[in-house]
RNA sequence: GUCCCCAUCGUCCAGAGGCCCAGGACGCGGCCCUUUCAAGGCCGAAACACGGGUUCGAAUCCCGUUGGGGACGCCA
């Protein structure tokens, strides 16, 4: 039977790093085995749900190359996908459950259990809940529901153990002694989490529950619930979490966890992809740098370590970077394009006549760049004007008695000489010869005229690439400015 | 406090009893290339948490300790 797993996102937040890779989990597996990919937005909180974060996660997924088979946008026939237009099957379960002797009535208000709670805490105790209201008497019960009297519903946990096989650590088992009567519906009528996942779960006939290892501990809650329901189990497999580099749970102190901000920034989603699928899991070789295809391939859920994983921002960096290296040229101009636009450096001739020059401005910059916006910034002497000079590079590099003449004789002689690389070197290599400087001197000089900076791309690629217009009058203006000093 | 999970270089992984005085990658150091900066190539430093077992033999299995993480909500 083809395997059907889901993502279900609350949409609290963005969807940030460490759900991501959940996703990009539940998604490998699903497509290494012809499975189905499901999307449910766990929107239950009502406080602290919105529309524009269900988007933004939408967006986020959309960006990684993470789509769903069934869900939000899609639809499918499992529905709804979004849990706030569930909510009577939720009722009718809790309902089902209280009438079947799994589940009871529960009177006690926050308030009360919150101050036993605090009170058992100041002890230095846990606290689980005392089972008040689990034996109530039929005409207690029957007078407070005349009174219409607030409750929640709680699940009746019987005495004994559950156990429940995790894909990734094995046996799990848990004692019920320290499982308490926990609530499955809210005096508002709302599911909590523990019901509403195991019914969508039931209903959406999801088969692999792959999620972060925080919900180890819920598990056994949600196991019985399937039992109390009649439901077989579906297989677990309790992912590890993501760390920052303090060995805590990553988190926005950590810097940047919203995937769309990794986007902003400028990474490639294959990059990211791939990073990701790395943290935490191995093909079981030494492959590290893999297409989004060879991950589907190579993906089991096996292959997934069971500690905790920290992320590490200088090995993404690399990715991003043998990534962006193997990129095709079109694929680069289209993710440079809006880039370059917004800096007002794109010119439509890049896509026409210019074509082959961009590509090979870009072959220049490329094993200098690891992120985006470094195109922009490097390219921009190619693509517009040079930068004011750099005057660490002035101090450093212009400070050669008589280098005005020198480039002076040097655009000269380029006046006249033809524009490749070659060429290009050794003229520059005789000028500097018969007037008795280094050849350092005036490559340093030529290229802080070219970009007003230090560093660039080889020199004699990048003078044959501007053309004899662009190096004649940046060495000119070069020249203005080293007489005029 | 209770319960659960985890434990190989700084970091991410390989290793499913002998192939391991432990392999790859990022990062770090050095060298080469070189007009700068990268890229690339080569070399190097760097780990089986500790203690008991089991076994002819343990990074690999078992127990304990320690350390880290997670969960204990009418949040998900």
């Amino acid at each position: 039977m083809a395997p059907r797993v889901r993502f279900a996102p609350s949409p609290t937040g963005y969807l940030h790093v460490g759900g991501a890779r959940t996703a990009l989990f539940n998604w490998l597996f699903a497509r290494r085995h012809g499975g189905v990919m499901v999307l449910r937005i766990e929107d239950t909180d009502v406080e602290r749900s919105s529309d524009e974060m269900v988007t933004g996660i939408l967006d986020g997924l959309r960006w990684l190359g993470i789509d769903w088979d069934e869900g939000p946008e899609v639809g499918g026939g499992h529905g709804p996908y979004f849990q706030s237009e569930r909510l009577d099957r939720y009722r009718a379960t809790a309902e089902r459950l209280v009438a079947e002797g799994h589940a009871y009535y529960c009177y006690c208000t926050p308030e009360q259990l919150n101050q036993k709670r605090e009170q058992a805490q100041a002890r230095g105790e846990g606290w689980t809940y005392d089972r008040a209201c689990r034996d109530l008497p039929d005409e207690e019960i029957a007078r407070r529901e005349g009174e219409r009297q607030p409750r929640a519903i709680r699940f009746k946990v019987p005495d004994g153990q559950t156990e429940f096989t995790d894909l990734v650590r094995g046996r799990i088992v848990f004692d019920h002694a320290n499982l308490e009567d926990f609530v499955v519906l809210r005096s508002d009528s709302h599911p909590t989490y523990h019901l509403s996942v195991v019914v969508d779960d039931v209903d959406m006939a999801i088969t692999h529950v792959v999620r972060g290892e925080d919900h180890i501990s819920n598990t056994p809650k949600q196991v019985l619930l399937y039992g109390a329901l009649g439901q077989p189990t579906p297989a677990f497999a309790h992912v590890p979490l993501i760390l920052g580099p303090d060995k805590k749970r990553l988190s926005k102190r950590h810097g940047a966890t919203s995937v769309m901000e990794y986007e902003r920034i400028g990474y490639l989603p294959e990059a990211m992809f791939n990073f990701l699928a790395l943290l935490g899991w191995s093909p079981g070789d030494d492959r590290e740098l893999m297409t989004r295809d060879e991950l589907v391939a190579a993906f089991s859920l096996e292959g997934i370590s069971g500690g905790n994983a920290v992320f590490n921002p200088e090995k993404l960096d690399w990715f991003n970077h043998q990534h962006l290296l193997r990129l095709s040229d079109d694929e680069l101009l289209d993710r440079l394009e809006p880039r370059l636009a917004a800096a007002g450096l794109w010119q439509h001739t890049f896509r026409g006549a210019e074509r082959a020059w961009f590509f090979k401005v870009v072959d220049q910059l490329r094993p200098r760049c690891k992120k985006l916006p470094e195109f922009v910034e490097q390219g921009r002497p190619f693509f517009g004007e040079p930068d004011a000079y750099d005057p660490d590079a002035v101090a450093k590099r212009l400070g050669e008695p008589g280098l005005a003449d020198h480039m002076r004789a040097l655009a000269a002689a380029y006046a006249g000489c033809a524009f490749d690389e070659a060429t290009l070197e050794q003229v520059l290599r005789q000028v500097a010869e018969s007037r008795g400087v280094k050849a350092g001197v005036l490559i340093h000089a030529t290229r802080i005229a070219m970009t007003g900076r230090m560093v660039s791309p080889g020199l004699f690629e990048m003078l044959s690439l501007l053309g004899k217009d662009r190096v004649e009058r940046r060495i000119e203006r070069l020249v203005t400015f080293l007489e005029e000093k």
